[in-house]
Parts: structure tokens; C-alpha cells; sequence
DNA sequence: CTTGTATTTAACGTACTTGTTAAATAAAGC
DNA sequence: GCTTTATTTAACAAGTACGTTAAATACAAG
């Protein structure tokens, strides 16, 4: 058994890979079965199945049960708590930004590489 | 050389750590070289240095450089990028969200597991 | 130019990730 | 029961990630 991540390290690296997202955007537009969701993909269909497993240890989907298929939905919970950590770094990038730089502005004193310490 | 991941992707890999969440966390409240980021962890210098070098190939951090001190400071864009990228994700756990529990109840019929095709 | 401080690179080990193919399991239907 | 369809598990290979220690590099200062 692997040492558990913490959830939001769980979350990232969940997301971290193109094929998986690819798999949530298409579950964003409703549930699908594992075979929907890998027709897109040129991977096999055990690959598919493994992604599946990964967003789904993360939270980030659920699924069902209905005679042979297995159906998959998005499950937003994780999506939110990454938006909650998100949030706290917000400030780098609205408003209070042009007052930062007007900061750091003020520190470096005209130096072309910006260090500023 | 690797087969360059596309920016979202990186930008993931590089949060899904929970020591580079950490030094960005640090940063966000300020520049630091490597001594003062590695000094809360139990981790070798050489190792977070490398975590330095992967914050910095997502263009999460940038480096200055003073004497013999690389200093580091926190860099929004990815995260804003990563931002952009969550939003289209956002009305899954706002308001129209009661709106989507509704209507999956009414195609679920009280089925305790949730399934519902 | 030798020493001390800051940081990186090299070399290496271990574990995880991702993909593959072949076989197993689950349920439907004849 | 046997076949078909859907999906997962097993076994394996290749590449990546992360940590270590030892050595190299960069710069400041005697």
C-alpha cells in the first residue's frame, strides 16, 4: 500500500494527465459507460480502465452499476477543494496585483532581472 | 528530452507535490533563496533544489540572482491559467447545482447506489 | 589564491506511472 | 450451458519521479 497522499496532492495528480481530463470534460456533458469513454482515446481499453480507477480513488468520479456496464459520473467535490486552494493565491493575479508590482517595483529600483533581496 | 507536456499538464504535476505546494505557499508571502525554502524540511538541499527546477519549468516561480543567492518569487500565471481552466468545472457545486442533484434524483428513482443507465 | 557559503549537477536506487497483451470476471441472451 | 458484450485484473516493460550522498560550480572575502 502506497504511504496516502493528502487529498488536494491526490486531486492534482489525478489531473495531471490530459487523457483524464479529457475523460472529466466528457463526464461534465453527462454520465457515460467505460466504452463510451474510451472511443475517443487511440489507448486500449484496460489503459481507459486504469484512469478510471485513478479519478475515481480521488473522488473525482462515481459509478454505477447496471447489468454489465459500469456508468461514470463527475463528482465535483475535489474540483471545489482545489478551487478553495486556488483562492488563497487569487490575489496574484486580480486587483491587489498592479499594487504588488508597483511593490516590488519600489524594492528592485530599476533592476533589469527584478531580484529584489 | 521528454515529450513536453502540455502547460496545463505541467502546471498539475508540479502542484501535485505536497513540498512544492509548500514552498509556494512560502513564496506567496514574499521572495526566498533556496537555504531559507529548504529550511522547514527534512529533505536534502540537492532535493529541493530539483524541486525548485521543476516549479520553475511550469513558470510557477521565477529566479533572481545576487551574489551567490538564486532567489525565488512566486509567478500567478500558471495558477491563474489553472483557474481559467476549473471555472468551466465551477457550476458543478454552485447554484445550479441543487438544480443537478434534482434532476438526476428524478432519472435515478430513489436507487440507493445512484445509477442511472 | 585559499576558504567559506550557496546552490547545482552527477550518479545511483527505489518506487510509481502508464501503456501493452492475455486472461479473468460479470451479466445478458439464446 | 455456451456465446457475446463490458469491464477488470495479471504480468510485464519502459519511462518518470524523488530521495540520497559526493563532487562540482559560483561568488565573496580574507
Amino acid at each position: 500500500m502506497q504511504p496516502a497522499l493528502d487529498p488536494l496532492s491526490t486531486t492534482l495528480s489525478a489531473l495531471a494527465d490530459p487523457t483524464r481530463r479529457a475523460i472529466l470534460a466528457r463526464l461534465a456533458r453527462g454520465a457515460a459507460t467505460v466504452n463510451e469513454l474510451a472511443e475517443p482515446f487511440d489507448i486500449s481499453l484496460p489503459a481507459v480502465s486504469r484512469h478510471l480507477k485513478v479519478l475515481q480513488a480521488a473522488g473525482l468520479i462515481s459509478r454505477g452499476r447496471e447489468a454489465q456496464w459500469r456508468p461514470c459520473r463527475l463528482e465535483a467535490g475535489p474540483l471545489k477543494d482545489l478551487d478553495g486552494w486556488l483562492a488563497s493565491y487569487r490575489r496574484f493575479w486580480e486587483g491587489s496585483f498592479d499594487k504588488m508590482e508597483a511593490y516590488l517595483a519600489t524594492i528592485t529600483k530599476g533592476d533589469p532581472d527584478g531580484r529584489e533581496n
